[in-house]
DNA sequence: GACAAAAGTAAGCAACCGCTTACCAAAAGT
DNA sequence: ACTTTTGGTAAGCGGTTGCTTACTTTTGTC
């Protein structure tokens, strides 16, 4: 009561960016981007919703800004080939980390939006199968950096998006298991004698 | 010129039913269930949009009539052993039947709504991973067999509705090939002595 | 042909969306 | 101390959404 209403902090417009980017990391996360609205961001940040158009110009581009950020710390620490198992632990244990690397699963739920579709493709799926390439020297080693990459996001849609079980409820290690053991043979190459070279 | 603008067909709500069936089907492979509207199917159809919740009284129910419809013939005609190959094939194959069996690519696009996926879980993923279960011996045959649906919606999302490359312009065998041999590698028993049997 | 049930239509409601505008106050520069 | 710049705010615009309502027209039945 000591305190009026209006600028209950003192101005820190680094603060509020990075509160706004937190709260979008956390809502993409929990409902995907379409789910989520600028209101909710906003709110959520304790912030006048029309800073984040100040900020981030768009919702298109905050979405962006949140992937890019959250994707840089897991791709540039980690090595190649430990990723698939980094990605999958990322994606099994959900709700872990709300405002860490933990966007996977809003990815997930944002492949169905055009728009959001077109900045995971652009920005960050290249990267990551790029990396995941480097696993293989078969001659077809990108499309099957692909089909890995495909198998890790199926697996986060099914078990944190529809919740389907049994694999909802299967034990991490278990399907941990099952999916390095499969990997490693489908990377590994298979045709030896390569009797077709173009 | 000769006909009024109104009452162009004489009455038939069996064929205005099925009607707007199809449109939908067409709309939610083509942009999934959030991005398609009511007024959209309801255009599509010829049709006044009224009548689709006189029909099916909402859209989701709409959504789950469509699917249901769709997955009968492929999970009734196709045996076990070629599930597989066959989900893959329809995922491959995308823009081939629009009215027929292709609604797959409706439900990839439609896993961010909730609405959507609770129908998707309950009355599709079940009988789905059902089915392919019978194909391991596995002790645990049905967790697999959610790992291999995994896989296959994972194609199916990165291919079809990201259109990421180098995968979304794979040729279709090629990509055929790798996941029949890996998806039999990973039913087959790997765990042959089973230690811990409970 | 009268009449009730069913099929089809036009219009609009209430809520929500991303985004913009006009304004105000706090900080920074001088 | 005055002005400029900039962070912050309230209000609302134009559009879309799923769905409803009040109404008209057709169709089957006697």
């Amino acid at each position: 009561m000591c305190e009026d209403r209006r600028s209950r902090r003192r101005r820190d417009p680094a603060a509020t960016r990075t509160a706004l980017l937190r709260a979008a990391a956390e809502l993409f996360a929990e409902r995907g981007f379409e789910q989520t609205t600028v209101r909710d961001v906003a709110a959520r940040a304790e912030v006048n919703q029309a800073l984040l158009f100040r900020y981030f110009g768009s919702k298109q581009e905050l979405f962006a800004e949140v992937l890019n950020r959250n994707s840089e710390t897991l791709l540039e620490t980690v090595p190649p080939a430990e990723l698939p198992r980094r990605i999958l632990e990322n994606v099994l244990s959900e709700g872990a980390v709300v405002g860490g690397e933990h966007t996977l699963v809003g990815m997930l739920r944002s492949f169905g939006d055009e728009r959001a579709a077109r900045v995971l493709r652009d920005e960050l799926g290249e990267s990551y199968s790029r990396r995941l390439a480097r696993l293989s020297d078969a001659r077809d080693a990108r499309l099957r950096a692909d089909l890995v990459l495909a198998w890790l996001f199926g697996i986060g849609m099914l078990r944190s998006v529809l919740r389907k079980s049994p694999l909802a409820e299967a034990d991490e290690r278990e399907v941990l298991d099952h999916v390095t053991r499969t990997v490693a043979l489908l990377l590994e190459n298979s045709e030896s004698g390569d009797p077709a070279e173009e």
